[in-house]
DNA sequence: GCACGCAACCTAAAGGTGTTAGGCGAATGT
DNA sequence: ACATTCGCCTAACACCTTTAGGTTGCGTGC
């Protein structure tokens, strides 16, 4: 798997094949049938190793800090991550199957998440709603930013990062109550 | 291209292929190749009209609200595509080359963005930072709630979604000033 | 009316990827 | 010594992509 992970961040997560993997490991296609049950087994390594990797690069960035500390390091971790292996991070947006998910670093990712607002003031629901809002600017973010949506304009795309998490922690501090509807 | 995308609905973006196209038109494979370039011509296609017509429905949504009204209206024309129509939807965000991009309607979309924070008191370049932030938003959380991310697990994700918007609009009336660094 | 050109379709063929089946040889455990 | 297992191989098939070149039919302009 670990092969496949680096031929991700060569060549692109959509160009990991098993005849190119092959290729680069110097045997015939079939033979590499007997790691791999097929082509999605595959990727669905690369993305479960790069869901691991990222976890626990999240749990070590978060070890001691609380509050906008900690949330500042865990969206870095994410953003620098995408930056240092694209091929991977592009891998740990794969869909998976409820299984398979259930069985990954995923839910590790939603905890961590749910450990930073332990910094501030949020009770349930609201708490899950920040962790959907948090999860979908890391993803949100990153994956634009990945793909050169921001990438030929100014400002500098690595001062808006820094500016979205001042605002975000503003906001998680003066959380809105549920208005009347 | 519309056939297309009828296809990508059905199907899935990925699965979009030449050949699964011919064979519910009921050709042969090459004759499609006189109405596409290739295979990822047809992908691209498929991507472009995605965006016109997202971006459509996102400038009817828009004319004649502001505030939050409009960041609602534009928000949700975003999550009812996806679930309408989730191959376009995704077929939206492949990634385009620099030049593909500019032609298309993807400024379109930022324009919107920005369009909506004329009913916030934002100068540059924070109107930029927050265009950004909306964006990673919008994309982050439609993209999560496709993939599943959040189907299994109270609180609804429409309810996320909502409380998401009034934290979004509570946080743009009180966009914090740039600190000291 | 008719020849021309073009549009839309076809067959043939070649190259790449995915996958299964079955075989061969070397290392390993008994 | 022998059987098992492991890692690799060749052969073969299916499917997708793409190019080349031929057919047909229809509308236009002469």
């Amino acid at each position: 798997m670990l092969a496949g992970a680096e031929l991700a961040d060569e060549i692109g997560f959509a160009a990991v094949t098993v005849s190119e993997l092959a290729r680069r490991a110097g045997v015939k296609v079939p033979s590499l049938y007997s790691h791999v049950r097929n082509s999605q087994d595959l990727r669905t390594g690369v993305a479960l190793l790069a869901l691991e990797d990222l976890a626990d690069r999240g749990s070590a960035a978060l070890a001691g800090r609380a509050g906008k500390d900690a949330l500042a390091a865990l969206a870095n971790v994410y953003r620098d991550y995408a930056r240092e292996h694209p091929g991977r991070y592009a891998a740990a947006q794969m869909p998976l199957d409820t299984e398979t998910a259930l069985g990954s670093a995923g839910p590790r990712h939603s905890q961590m998440t749910r450990a930073i607002l332990r910094g501030y003031d949020l009770a349930e629901p609201d708490q899950t709603h920040a962790v959907r809002l948090l999860g979908s600017v890391f993803h949100g973010y990153v994956s634009l930013e990945l793909t050169g949506g921001f990438s030929h304009s100014a400002p500098d795309s690595a001062e808006s990062w820094v500016r979205i998490l001042d605002a975000l922690d503003a906001m998680l501090r003066a959380w809105p109550p549920t208005p009347e509807r």
